[in-house]
DNA sequence: GTGGTCTAGACCACT
DNA sequence: GTGGTCTAGACCACA
């Protein structure tokens, strides 16, 4: 596991939304064990402090809950897991589509544009 | 013209973009003057200095240009105006569709998510 | 005549340090009537205030002289015009000799780097 | 450390030369921290935000490279910091060479100025 | 009137 | 403790 961190983001949120990915996609599943604070940190070379405020920005959300004594855990509501990429992409596609819009972009450019990029795996000459 | 500002991201950054989506729908063209830093600091009811920062940047990037003592212009080199547009969707493209196949959603997911999103007008009970 | 403004420094600056060269390279010579404000203003297209500004300034380094209601004429004295051309290149080779220095550059570095650069018409790339 | 502020140049410029020559003369290597704004500002007796500005400046130049939380660092780019030497020689010897030339000086002429002046430590009664 | 710089001081997020 | 942002207000150079 390695992040590449980007220095306009918090890194903090960097890796809630690494795990929550991770559940999304099915290599974390519910009830996995997730690693502990200084495994982490030293795994990912950076401030224990920065992934306990990860953990307890997750626990927040209800996404990992802790087991005390045991470790922290991927939460074993199921629903709870579904709502999670409903709400990551929801927030993605209503922001994209809200900015195209404000860029004089109409409905059949934007799937154009879209459909066009998965070809070319390029957009304006941006490698994928 | 009024902003309504969100507080996740810098006044100065929200002002640059309402700026650059002024001038790439054509609102403000190349060569246009625009508002002095008192004018727009005074009509957004903030502080100068925040607005005198936008500037700098819009600048640095070379989107608009100072007349020592006569005011601020957008651009006269036309092939910039473009460039910022093609930048613009382009990120935002790129962005959306990393992060939408990171969520595990294929071309044609993402494609009538779109369209769908367009005939509802919604994302997952978020309205437009 | 036209001069390319530099947006670093003062139009008026520019303007002076254009009239000091033509009469140190004698385009001007002692004697000679210069432009008048309202000509040379609208010559560059600028303000005639800018240009009043100008020659104020080379009247008070007594490079210029007004004769009333003639106009205004390169300095009667021809021992001022040649401390210009000491002053100028003075100031050059001292900024440029003491900023060499504190990059590290040593006599012999200097002299040879000098002499490439009129061999070659270039500095690192940057064309004269 | 301590610097004579020039009146003519903003003193963050003034700041930014000042951190260039130290990483080109080696005094500041790849990797150094920096100091923080606010033990430079009181170093210097100046404002933090003064030295705010100059730090972002270096930033977006890509000299020094911001660690959240942990402070700032001479880029770790070996190849930036050679780029400031070339660029910052390359802009003076183009500056010095062009306005001779504009003052009528030749080639010989200027190689035996500069040479006189280290001889005698003097430029035109300036002293060095 | 226009922008550019600087000071003073505050608040916040991040590590 | 570190940097980032914002406000408030002042002074200056320029056109």
């Amino acid at each position: 596991m390695s992040i590449e961190f980007d220095n306009n983001l918090p890194i903090y949120i960097q890796i809630m939304n690494y795990i929550k990915k991770e559940i999304i996609t099915g290599k974390l599943q519910s009830g996995d064990k997730i690693p502990s604070v200084r495994e982490l940190a030293s795994l990912l070379q950076i401030n224990p402090n920065t992934v306990q405020r990860t953990f307890q920005e997750l626990e927040r959300e209800e996404i990992v809950e802790t087991k005390r004594g045991l470790g922290r855990y991927v939460t074993s509501e199921e629903s709870k897991i579904m709502s999670i990429k409903k709400e990551m992409a929801g927030d993605l596609i209503q922001h994209f589509i809200t900015e195209m819009k404000e860029l004089g972009f109409q409905e059949q450019d934007i799937l154009s544009i879209v459909s066009d990029a998965f070809r070319t795996g390029e957009f304006n000459g941006r490698k994928s």
